[in-house]
DNA sequence: AGTGTGGATCGACTCTTGTCAATCCAGAAC
DNA sequence: GTTCTGGATTGACAAGAGTCGATCCACACT
């Protein structure tokens, strides 16, 4: 097999970790991951989370969505609200880093 | 104990999680740490460095800043040149994270 | 002293992120 | 159908991050 240029084992790991990390390296999105992990249900749906973390509604949303993106949440419309919970496959990731 | 604004336990987690995740939020970044666990005597010198990332002296010197500044690595002056490693009370984070 | 070299710091520039108000879309109720 | 309400998307702007070349500093050596 030639020498890698084309990024092996290594780099999919760097990937996961900046994937990962730039999601969280925002306050606001960490106190929303914190927020979910700790709601009843383990989901909570976008207008409880706005109260708490006092930026706009579409701030939050926009933060919501990168949460989704990194993988780390999914999101569920159930009739008129839509809900947010962290991802149980990477709960292991997320509770280490909330310990 | 009166209601806290004033960020008692759970902010103090949210705002090492920002730390360390912006830190390692950078492909750069990601890769340096990992030369540094990988180094040989957990350690290296930014020459070395500056060969395996493939980005100016000066970009690599500015993001081991940011490393040492986030409390992942500590830089020590050894005669003409200086070495940087891992925070041995940070390897848990860093083996978690590179896993 | 002066010279050379490994790194850090300093602008200056571009690209990305965070934020908001305004608007748009989707369900529910009428 | 229309209207209301919960959220997403858009557009615009300010602030921050990443990068580089140029310069500066610290140490070793002569």
């Amino acid at each position: 097999m030639p020498d890698g240029a084309d990024l092996p084992d290594d780099d999919a790991v760097a990937v996961r970790v900046v994937l990962v990390c730039r999601a969280l390296a925002n306050p606001v999105r960490v106190r929303l991951l914190s927020l979910l992990r700790a709601a009843p249900g383990g989901e909570a749906c976008v207008g409880e989370l706005i109260e708490s973390v006092g930026v706009s509604q579409s701030t939050v949303s926009h933060h919501l969505r990168v949460l989704v993106d990194a993988g780390l949440v999914r999101s569920a419309r159930r009739g008129h609200w839509v809900w947010y919970s962290p991802r149980s496959d990477q709960l292991d990731v997320i509770d280490f880093l909330l310990r």
